[in-house]
DNA sequence: ACCTGAACACCGTTCAAGT
DNA sequence: ACCTGAACACCGTTCAAGT
């Protein structure tokens, strides 16, 4: 079996956190365990505890790596068009990544901490990132508004297309004969966008 | 240990999802088993698998019960109010309803049936009436337009709220500083409405 | 210092054997 | 006909013992 000599501390959590990946890909997050993980890389399961804490520890920095690698598929969308356009194309490049990464993308909401507490502030930063990126594209409307009010308006936004995404994505939405995600998240957002615009002098 | 002359089938059914019901809510869906099922109702958890197909079916028939709780709580809030006031009792009467059944309601999203396909009827049933009491409250937006289109409509609402709720019950909107799910909820349901309200006459 | 592998305390599910 | 309980094939996690 393999010894300290044949790979780093480093190498082995990226040996690790690979095996996970691949493991989730093929099989999904909820076939994933340590014995697997163990037995895919060669070594025994015990060896994983010297470098992640636990089960939940190893998927939430699985999980962060998944968001990263969305971040640098959504950046990409950014362009000079209309608030709407914009936003549909961000829409448009999520729809896409769960499409090519569905059971890392189950992964992400599927797996539950058990520690009710706090996500880690490193986990926090990936969201946050993503966060922006809604931000970005919503700025235009919001201008010299105080950001923490577009902060309110880009998470409620975002919140409310996970819920349509993950609802159809689990068949919980096949009471409507054809429960399209995209053409529900444009439901949702050109119906949100309108609304905001015309509340925005209002509230402003 | 118990036998046949002591409890009928249905009997049966009862006590094992009785205490399925009351495993989850004391301890969380995760940590549910058919052999806690059987030792608190003092059956062998063999006996279990001659009423229910296995743990999934078991979850699945516990989670409609829910539903039909939660129904008997939502159709209570109906009103004759303005659409939104209506709709924000509606949305009061949820947030209550899940505050109140924390575990069991965190079951119904958590629980993913491993065969990737269809819902039963019998369940989709339940569904199908939470979503009326949407459409009714929403109806008198869609005077005279196509039922499917309201339909369409009342599902996209729903879920953009179930999005708002199960992340920040999973603590995955912390990275907004006080993400209170009433507020974001009013927030998506105000706009939501005043946009289908402002472009109806266009589309309709 | 690092890794193993047995051990512990759990799982879901099946099914021969009992009543 | 119904129920048991052992059996099978798995888990996560720990830790004494080896190298």
């Amino acid at each position: 079996m393999a010894r300290r000599v044949d790979h780093s501390h480093e190498e082995l959590r990226e040996m690790i956190l690979e095996a996970a990946q691949n493991l989730v890909e093929v099989d999904g997050y909820p076939s994933l365990s340590m014995r697997k993980i163990g037995s895919s890389i060669g070594y025994s399961p015990g060896t994983i505890y010297n470098i992640f804490a636990n089960l939940d520890d190893l998927v939430l920095q699985l999980n962060a790596r998944t968001l990263d690698e969305m971040y640098v598929s959504l950046v990409k969308t950014k362009s000079n068009n209309s608030v709407e356009v914009n936003f549909d194309l961000l829409l448009c490049g999520y729809l896409e990544f769960v499409d090519a990464n569905r059971n890392l993308w189950r992964a992400l909401f599927d797996h539950r901490p058990s520690i009710e507490n706090d996500l880690p502030d490193w986990y926090n930063a990936r969201v946050e990132k993503l966060l922006n990126l809604i931000d970005d594209t919503l700025k235009p409307y919001f201008n010299g508004e105080d950001p923490t009010k577009l902060r309110k308006f880009s998470a409620t936004l975002w919140a409310g297309l996970h819920g349509i995404i993950s609802l159809t994505d689990s068949n919980k939405l096949d009471v409507i004969s054809d429960a399209d995600p995209l053409e529900l998240c444009r439901l949702l957002v050109r119906n949100f966008l309108v609304g905001l615009n015309s509340s925005k002098y209002e509230e402003g």
